[in-house]
DNA sequence: CGTTTACTTGACACGACTCAAGGCGGGTGG
DNA sequence: CCACCCGCCTTGAGTCGTGTCAAGTAAACG
């Protein structure tokens, strides 16, 4: 009689021992993985759009948008989705966001039918999706914190603050995630998506930035990479809040 | 043998059929009604603040608003809770937001330790509650994309489209809930607390809706009551998609 | 009644948007 | 290898929408 082993293509995933799956013990994450898929999309390429058919699972490395849009093209980016986030809606047919890709990213996506029925036996599974759609309220709601009530400058600040944040979560080898002052980080997306993300113009968005960095809070070392000088400083210019722990 | 009966109090609840509990078994609606209480709130009286230990459960009658601040007193509401909705986060110790009463309010809540147990037995009840966190997170999804990029405008009319969608489902007595020209619509809350809720000042607000009275597309009859005159163009006013379909 | 709170309206200021030009960098083809 | 092109980003000048400040009105309350 075999114990039941954990798949082999869950023993090597990337997110492993942060996705969803990590709460599951061997046998349910055999079963889940029976009911998965992987597939890859490059930059630029559509993952699904608002109103067509969802489609949803986990990111298992690369980057994706999800924005909202109004008919006459104006958008908001709602979630940047980092490996090891949960996506799409489990629970409805059709999708309420447009997902890009902004990296070469790849996904385990899950069949709609077979996970439906999983996650009613798995009261583990059912209670992980539970937590992380609760985390993406949370975040949501933050973020309408910032985009109802801050200024540009700690629409940027802020901003800055979180994908740090986030960079530091996934560099986390040597388990010390706490951000410190001379640390670097990397911007993933472009101009206009961080406009579109923090509700400002390009413009605004990029002055805001030499403002920052006029002011040694922050080194813009190339339009993409960012040397974080006094953190205490950026957290103060972003209004505190916002994962301030 | 007794039949399992559902209880008396949920028997004669105000939301029995749309609450939660809308989709229990008398049994399962036995266990849960064990482990909940009633409290009411009267106008302006605190539920919970962010940060302090949360409180979860039904709103039963009334009307609370649920909002995050800045440091420096800058306030975002972040949703509304009608009857038959679910406030708190039954997974996480601590509120992220502070809710307040704006009517005299009856909540039905929950003991948390007991409440975790039967959502780990009763498969219903944690996608019941999986479900109406999804529906929040849309919620703050379209209210993220009015705050990030729609105009005065276009945010007060969104607003009163909403109000009024949400009046209609509640007053469903006759269900034809569908919106129509003519319709009567109570705002429930002031106009510091529409500011709060649309990411504008006070008076903006005000200008916006007395510039949509000057546009004969509603009538305000009195300041807390507005007649729907022109329901198409204020769908045209708000940018149409929140709640389009 | 008088007082308070809520709401409206006006005049003005300022922050973010718009429009436009210019720089930087990475890729392609000559 | 260099010249060119094309996105991406920055910077500037001017406009406009919304915020601010300040009265003034209306409605709610004791």
């Amino acid at each position: 009689m075999p114990l039941p082993a954990t798949p082999l293509s869950c023993q090597q995933c990337a997110i492993r021992h942060k996705g969803l799956c990590a709460e599951l013990t061997p046998l349910e994450l055999t079963a889940l993985n029976a009911v998965s898929r992987r597939r890859t999309f490059g930059p630029g390429q559509m993952v699904v759009m608002e109103g067509e058919p969802d489609v949803f699972g986990n990111v298992l490395s690369g980057l994706l948008v999800e924005k909202k849009s109004l008919p006459d093209g104006r958008e908001q980016i709602v979630s940047l989705l980092f490996p090891s986030d949960f996506h799409g809606n489990p629970r409805t047919a059709k999708a309420d966001t447009t997902i890009h890709a902004i990296a070469n990213t790849e996904l385990c996506l899950f069949e709609r039918q077979s996970f439906e029925r999983l996650s009613t036996e798995i009261p583990t599974l059912q209670r992980a999706l539970l937590d992380r759609s609760l985390a993406s309220l949370q975040h949501a709601r933050d973020w309408m914190l910032l985009l109802g009530q801050k200024s540009a400058s700690e629409r940027v600040a802020t901003f800055l603050l979180r994908i740090a944040e986030r960079q530091a979560e996934l560099d986390c080898h040597h388990h010390s995630n706490a951000l410190s002052d001379g640390d670097v980080i990397e911007i993933p997306i472009t101009r206009a998506q961080i406009a579109a993300y923090v509700g400002l113009t390009i413009e605004t968005v990029s002055r805001r930035l030499t403002a920052l960095r006029d002011a040694q809070i922050i080194d813009l070392e190339g339009s993409r990479t960012v040397r974080l000088i006094n953190i205490m400083q950026l957290r103060a210019a972003a209004g505190t809040p916002p994962t301030l722990n």
